[in-house]
DNA sequence: CGTTAGCACTCTCCACCATCGAGTGCTAAC
DNA sequence: GTTAGCACTCGATGGTGGAGAGTGCTAACG
């Protein structure tokens, strides 16, 4: 019975067309005649697992068959050492630089299961200023450079809106400060640390304007609900038969364009700390309910988490998918790990 | 005659479908008969600027046609001035910083002309290293920021493979040393500047090592061809009905993804200096046959230059296209002055 | 009672055909 | 040069009729 909705998934992930009780007898060695497997078939259909797609046709998976599915595949199909080792080749070829290895696991999860690679950035949850240098453009408005301690640079302009030019060493004195204050601190304990900061002395005041400017800019950050989702090989995604018809490749297009939901999504893969699918309709809010994502977080719990998976259709290779992105997403964690070490 | 071409591509843009004599004289006031106009069109097709899908049935424009009519447009529909006021508000929300500005400028451009907006960040030739700072994470590794005089940031990780750790005081002994050779340098003048360092010092040798990698990276950083192209409203363009088969889409989508023929064309805009149109088979190499580009450069010549467009169907408003994009590289234009006055 | 062979039934797919109509090209007259 | 008239072409539309795939049901079997 298990063993029958299995056949079906996987027959039909292959071919994509519905498939009928006599081709699975002839393809996967059931030891039964057709007539049993109808019977069994009729009986996944009454649980809700296939359905027909007129009288006349084979069986396909619903979306609660392939949540079924892939909840029985306790051992994904590990990748083959042969792909492991080329990806992390791929990987000791590029910059040892994080920015990098996102659209580098993105572009290798897209080419290996050949559905949609996505990625995110890590990012951190709290982060935390590590420096921050400015330099000014002119007399009027400097040009700040923020280094946060999990690698990402954010860039701001102040107006410095002061009645009178400042000169270069006020400026300094105003890093210096901010730099012992500033250093090491998140956005919260930032601002509590620039309260003290003085209103009548003209450069702790500046400092303190432009600290609250580094807090806000880092705030901002901490909010940010994804920076950047990466995608690549979308054209995998528009190549299978069930996006022919165009309308469907908008519906999905549409919700990739609009990111709301799919920062959602990986926000509650972050949170969750392990690989998760989403299958179809269970995709709710957004017109995704024609694909299928398999999501893993990467990264360092507490400190910097991003997430790795990939985008396909609902008849999509499940085992295989969970299987590359775990180890796409196992790798990630060595390499932050490397990072921090 | 050219009137006649110009009633057959407007109407054939809006409709979407093939034109005959008849719809011609009804909705546009030609004065003529339909006979005298199937003369003409007979004659423009004869000229190759129009074609027929099929005998019985009305013409379209062929990409010759659209070339002749843009090449006619002398003045372009300016942009009304309820929508340049809009986007003059819009874009004076958003932060000031250049990096923010094109990513509004494609979303802008695909709202208002209902197509494919894209834009690069302006990319300077030769960039001038105003700054750099390094950070050590540990003893064996700095990571490099290196702050361009053109507002671009760039990472990167340098191995220290020194035999002994390397304290803090000469890693700012290092800073001290690049920042005064390297400031305001271009890559190969700053190449020049390093040569002098001494071997036998050790902190020279290590500003030296270091050196050259930051000039590794802002030669890297000239020879881009493009940075990033961000699009977006690419979704605009999925529903025109020229695509409703899919493989078409999937051609030019593939041609979006490998980014190469996009970077080539840039290049080629932002060295013309001026708006550019390229209509459907001219785009010769790559798969992008089926849609045409309306590009502008933007920036300061010989500093920075980016590169803002719309990307359509062949059979698209050319004037409308025009006219947004010269008022939107306008601007564009506009800002980048203020931020280097 | 589970399994199986047999069989009627249903419904899609495809090819074929006739019809319709938009739009053309041509010709002859103005 | 323009126009009316007319035959012609060819895609689009819709209906028909097998062919084939696959089902569900029933009755027989171990």
């Amino acid at each position: 019975m298990q063993s029958i909705l299995r056949a079906v998934i996987e027959e039909y992930v292959t071919t994509a067309t519905p498939v009928g009780s006599q081709a699975l007898v002839e393809r996967y060695g059931l030891g039964v005649s057709s007539a049993t497997v109808r019977s069994i078939l009729a009986e996944l259909e009454a649980n809700g697992l296939l359905t027909h797609p007129h009288t006349s046709a084979g069986r396909i998976p619903t979306d609660a068959g392939y949540r079924f599915y892939v909840e029985s595949i306790t051992e994904a199909i590990p990748l083959p050492a042969v792909e492991q080792l080329m990806i992390r080749h791929q990987f000791g070829q590029v910059e040892f630089a994080s920015e990098h290895w996102f659209r580098l696991a993105a572009t290798t999860l897209a080419s290996v299961t050949r559905a949609a690679g996505l990625a995110t950035p890590a990012k951190p949850r709290d982060a935390h200023i590590r420096r921050n240098d400015r330099v000014a453009i002119n007399e009027r408005m400097a040009s700040l450079i923020l280094v946060l301690r999990e690698g990402a640079i954010k860039q701001a302009l102040v107006t410095l809106d002061a009645d009178e030019p400042i000169d270069q060493p006020s400026l300094n004195a105003v890093a210096a400060i901010l730099n012992e204050r500033l250093a090491g601190m998140t956005a919260s304990r930032a601002q509590t640390r620039l309260a003290s900061l003085r209103d009548d002395d003209r450069v702790e005041q500046l400092a303190r304007r432009v600290g609250e400017r580094v807090v806000k800019v880092v705030r901002e950050y901490d909010a940010a609900a994804i920076e950047e989702v990466f995608s690549d090989g979308l054209l995998n995604v528009m190549e299978a038969p069930e996006f022919a018809q165009s309308d469907k490749l908008r519906r999905v297009f549409s919700a990739l364009e609009n990111r709301a939901y799919l920062g959602q999504l990986i926000g509650s893969v972050a949170g969750a700390g392990q690989i998760q699918v989403f299958i179809g309709h269970e995709n709710q809010p957004f017109d995704m309910r024609d694909v299928s994502l398999v999501l893993a977080p990467y990264g360092r719990p507490g400190h910097a988490i991003g997430v790795v998976g990939v985008l396909g259709p609902t008849r999509m290779s499940y085992s295989q998918a969970i299987g590359t992105v775990r180890f796409v997403s196992g790798l990630m964690n060595e390499l932050v790990e490397h990072l921090y070490a």
